[in-house]
DNA sequence: GCCAACGTTGGC
DNA sequence: GCCAACGTTGGC
């Protein structure tokens, strides 16, 4: 099963708007990048992903969640209320997914970038390089291992 | 708040 | 297809 890595803004989602609801699917949306939507396409119900907070006061991994269903049209994309919004988006041929995420588990303390930078598994993800803002993101087994022997 | 790095847009 | 201009991301 492939493991992922998602980027958000904690005042957006947060792990703890996960914790709050452990039974209740949250719908990720929003996503407006085509290589984050494409591998948002390509996640399989069950796939586990790290959630990475960011723009934050405490930034890094705070905690792992799964797909619980698999990519379908976001809904936000044809809400003009929404700030995700996309005008330029064919209801017969929709632009951008959204995917449903169930809560997994908390990590006691966050994963800090730090920590994540000095794990030379790390060296090619993505998340650690300079000026990357990819938001979703594959994670490989053994950078997924790396990143969990940090908790 | 700053600003470097990035992805997207649009004129040509 | 090129590339300058722009808006956004995200760590600090």
């Amino acid at each position: 099963m492939a493991k992922w890595l998602a980027k958000t803004e904690p005042s957006e989602c947060s792990i703890d708007d996960f914790t709050n609801k452990p039974d209740k699917a949250i719908v990720w949306e929003g996503v407006r990048n085509y290589q984050a939507r494409n591998f948002l396409r390509d996640m399989k119900t069950g796939d586990e992903i790290f959630i990475y907070h960011s723009s934050c006061k405490y930034i890094g991994v705070a905690g792992i969640v799964k797909v619980a269903r698999e990519a379908y049209p976001d809904p936000a994309q044809f809400d003009e209320t929404s700030p995700y919004f996309d005008g330029k988006s064919a209801k017969d041929n929709p632009r951008w997914s959204a995917v449903d995420m169930v809560f997994v588990s908390k990590f006691p303390q966050i994963i800090t970038l730090d920590q994540l930078r000095s794990m030379p598994e790390l060296e090619y993800l993505a998340l650690v390089q300079k000026g990357s803002r990819l938001s979703v993101m594959p994670v490989s087994d053994a950078e997924w291992k790396a990143i969990k022997s940090l908790q």
